[in-house]
DNA sequence: GTGGTTATGCTCATGTTGAGCATAAGTGGC
DNA sequence: GCCACTTATGCTCAACATGAGCATAACCAC
């Protein structure tokens, strides 16, 4: 607040989506980060780096829209030609970069969307393919309730329910959101976990940005003698790719966005494995052809796929007039069943 | 762009909704505009001052929270203190602020929904709650298909797509978007809709806007013969509207916003009413009901209503419970008829 | 009491969904 | 060619949800 002329500076980064193997992937970018070193975590020991998203500043003379800007950028640094875009959110709080809040200036950071095919980074660029749900193996139930959440995850944020900060008004945010008492597991509140698993100081960028406002204000440093749930990212870049999934999974329910992650023809299990990967979850097979087919939401091309290991595959397209027969094109989730009540 | 350091403004728009009376109402205040002045149209003739949405700057300083900052000036500006507040979009192509763009600056807006009971505005406030669909008539089908829409809205933008910029791309768009050719309408697509009647200059922002613009280029002035479809507002406000209208279409089927707009306690008919306020269409009262009761989304707190011009109605309150039974506790409104094929 | 108004209970045909059985048509090993 | 294994695809069935309407109840004004 001493500083000269605190000014606001705009920005755009970019989550980066595609689905290659059955596994959604997210392009990120090492970036020097001036935030005390990862602990030794369960993913990725002891780096100085951690993972960005793709940003790019906003200047008043770029491109005349906010998306054109982006692409534009995107394309430079990463050599990807970007299809599906969607303007996610804005971030503008205060103290969201520690580094920058010394010096009294904010930075309002407006996140897109983005789906598309993998494809190979440019050479030069420091760019990597991360598998997205190693910044949250929560929520990854395709192989069935993943252990670390009942290992860590849910032992740790109960212990902080008991804790002097475990309202009656937190207590009833973690049932809803992690599925206790009673309440169904809801796929959608991926964001609504992270920002609880934060709050708790359980993910390591809650230290980290704890350490960095005591050291501002001269007090002694702590390190969390944990080592956090899932991989770190820079600055609340974490917090941003948790809202593209939550708005993801929201959004696969009632548009076709699926389709932007798949090659232009394609087979129903390639299909029903990317709407695996996003939500989280495996599929009844014949229903999910059912709807498919009956849904009008594919097309056949009469051509059948070679190697599927099994019975060769019709091959498939997006019916693109489906969007004019029905308001609300998209996969229809089932319902995870309850499981028995938990402590709170 | 030969101006003096051009640089980049954020500022924050709220969208404040109440619904009093079964009519959605919208908080305006008025504001100097220098635009030509409103053609004598169908709403309001020949007035100098068109409808803003409240606005306020952001600035380093402010609050901690982009929310907290909302509120705060919203507070200050209007009296009003807001409840439930969320995120709406960020609009920032260049040249939305036709006055601004000579200077080179660019504005950014950071627009947020709000949802409330409606409030006396504080006298000396220059504030007013305006009917919605004013600035969107074509979007109220509650007692039935809007006439504007068949006498005005579809022949226009016909006339559109049949003139050189009527790609076939926009021509799918339109028909996707006003329901023809079979297609059914969604009244989800409220923002769709707006922006296609800007794009082909039906509504009066579009002239405005072209005119600012061939003026800035020193070219001539020409007004539009036409008085333009609804209420203008001012900037891009109505665009802002009209993504609010959509986002909260599409919110209230799964999440239970509706209560928001309702005080404490109500019967199911006022909010029955309130739902279709919003949905812009009847429902089937018998049903609504099951869907509510059943559904677990209220309960019933003994107590009669009293003043209902008939027998008395069971007094209702939103029941908090649903949000850990139900992964999507929403109004699910069904899909409207099909109306015959028309010319696209 | 009569007619008007709103509230509320109930039925019924139809559609959608979750789950599983059964069969088809490829692969590779022998 | 036969076998074991893999994936694809067709079909059935019960449970549930949805759209539409009939019928009755309980208040008001006259």
């Amino acid at each position: 607040m001493t500083s000269p002329s605190p000014s606001i500076v705009v920005g755009l980064n970019a989550v980066i989506l595609a689905v290659t193997d059955e596994e959604p992937r997210l392009l990120v970018v090492g970036r020097d980060d001036l935030s005390p070193a990862f602990p030794e975590g369960e993913s990725g020991g002891g780096q100085r780096t951690a993972d960005s998203l793709p940003y790019g500043p906003l200047d008043p003379e770029s491109g005349r829209t906010l998306e054109l800007t982006l692409r534009g950028w995107v394309r430079q640094q990463t050599g990807i030609e970007l299809g599906y875009v969607e303007q996610l959110y804005t971030f503008g709080d205060r103290n969201r970069e520690p580094r920058e809040s010394h010096g009294g200036s904010r930075v309002v950071s407006i996140v897109y969307l983005t789906l598309g095919r993998e494809a190979p980074e440019g050479a030069e660029a420091p760019a990597r393919w991360q598998p997205w749900y190693q910044y949250f193996p929560w929520e990854d139930w395709r192989e069935g309730r993943p252990k670390i959440l009942d290992e860590k995850v849910i032992p740790r944020i109960d212990a902080w329910l008991q804790g002097p900060e475990g309202t009656r008004e937190r207590r009833e945010r973690v049932e809803i959101a992690f599925g206790l008492s009673g309440a169904p597991w809801d796929a959608e509140r991926a964001l609504d976990r992270y920002e609880l698993l934060y709050e708790a100081g359980l993910v390591w960028e809650a230290c980290r940005d704890r350490d960095v406002a005591a050291e501002a204000t001269g007090e002694e440093t702590r390190s969390d003698p944990l080592p956090g749930l899932g991989r770190p990212m820079a600055f609340d870049h974490r917090r941003m790719v948790a809202t593209a999934l939550s708005r993801l999974r929201g959004k696969i329910k009632y548009r076709p966005v699926v389709f932007e992650l798949l090659p232009p023809t394609f087979t129903l299990l390639q299909l029903q494995r990317v709407v695996e990967a996003l939500a989280g979850r495996r599929l009844h097979k014949q229903n999910f052809r059912r709807l498919m087919e009956k849904g009008g939401l594919v097309e056949g091309t009469g051509e059948l796929s070679s190697g599927t290991g099994g019975r060769p595959a019709a091959l498939f397209r997006f019916r693109r007039e489906v969007l004019r027969e029905r308001p609300t094109p998209g996969v229809g989730l089932p319902a995870l069943p309850t499981r028995s009540p938990r402590s709170s």
